[in-house]
DNA sequence: TACTCGTGGCT
DNA sequence: TAGCCAAGAGT
């Protein structure tokens, strides 16, 4: 067990003047040390919208949210479809299922007043351990331990942590939780994911202009790239199924609500067969069907290869405008419906 | 605990 | 190009 960093106030000390010098300009950011008092609806929609997501493709969408919807009761009062469709490329649609209940027990449980509370916020649909540590730290100005994915590398380096990932993931918590401190807490937060995000990438980390060198066990080894080790992943298989794209005589497509649950759960799609039958599955009603090509996507855990089918017809779906659909539909339906309407 | 759940950019 | 990776949560 690697031991906790020596010299704490120093380390706390290099990495908030570092934070002051080179924080990124964020739409959802005050700027470091700001007395301004950031709005926790804010932070709690960018936490959420940045979940395994990245900064650049997060950004439009959280502009769009808080210009639609600017407050937590406005969003509370949304359409469930209104806000799936806002979602819509966005991915992890579970998130924006959350997002709607999390806004809804905000507003009808909290007299829309987000709790202020690491406990409390633990409590809300789709917060999670590092949501709720982010928002009470960022927001409400809590001395929590914030850990995501860019901590946990950090830690890694800084302490030369052997055991791999996600084994290691307590023991990284731990490591991180000794540097937490009652100064500027959220600033603290932000400045040990910006460096992660900026200097201690996961490839080539920009050591000579880290402020953590003199501390960090990971530098001395001469390979921080090493850290953090991680197991490896099973291979991702490969599914295959038809999408078919129906139009009626307005030129409209035919769209499916899909269930809640599941992969792409409560978001518009195109009918679609299993995705391990094989392409001569039979289509949802019977027209004179063409084939119109295959589009490939990558989802997190398998390959999936659909071949496109197009016809005109009725039948009992969601009627959408073209140029309604693509903008309502996950990646993996817009490609397709791309395709079959070329 | 381990698996499910998207997407796009980068190497 | 095929894998890696991103401010994780729910089950």
């Amino acid at each position: 067990m690697p031991s906790v960093p020596a010299d704490v106030p120093a380390i706390r000390s290099a990495l908030l003047d570092w934070y002051d010098a080179h924080a990124r300009a964020l739409a959802w950011r005050h700027g470091p040390g700001s007395t301004a008092r950031p709005d926790p609806y804010r932070v709690w929609l960018s936490e959420v919208m940045l979940q395994q997501t990245t900064t650049p493709h997060a950004t439009p969408y959280f502009l769009a949210f808080t210009a639609r919807w600017p407050t937590v009761s406005d969003l509370a009062a949304a359409e469930d479809a209104d806000v799936m469709a806002a979602w819509a490329g966005l991915g992890y649609y579970a998130r924006a299922r959350n997002l709607l209940a999390c806004a809804r027990a905000v507003a009808g449980e909290h007299e829309g007043v987000f709790p202020d509370t690491e406990a409390a916020l633990l409590a809300l649909p789709g917060v999670g351990a590092y949501t709720a540590a982010a928002v009470a730290s960022i927001a409400f100005d809590r001395a929590a331990n914030v850990v995501d994915g860019n901590v946990e590398r950090v830690m890694a380096r800084l302490c030369a942590v052997e055991t791999p990932l996600p084994a290691a993931k307590p023991e990284l918590k731990s490591l991180a939780a000794s540097l937490v401190g009652d100064h500027r807490p959220g600033d603290w937060a932000q400045a040990l994911m910006d460096l992660g995000a900026t200097v201690c990438r996961p490839g080539k980390p920009l050591c000579e202009v880290c402020p953590l060198t003199a501390w960090c066990a990971g530098f001395r080894t001469g390979a921080p790239e090493r850290y953090p080790l991680k197991t490896k992943k099973a291979d991702r298989p490969r599914r295959s199924g038809v999408a078919w794209v129906l139009r009626d005589d307005l030129g409209r497509v035919a769209l499916v609500r899909r269930p809640d649950k599941g992969l792409l759960g409560g978001m518009l799609g195109l009918p679609t067969s299993d995705w391990s039958a094989a392409p001569d599955a039979a289509p949802p009603v019977v027209a004179e069907w063409r084939e119109a090509g295959a589009i490939e996507h990558v989802f997190t855990h398998f390959a999936l290869t659909l071949s496109v089918q197009a016809a005109e017809g009725e039948g009992d779906f969601v009627w959408v405008e073209p140029q309604e659909a693509l903008k309502a539909l996950p990646t993996v339906f817009r490609k397709a419906l791309e395709r079959g309407l070329a």
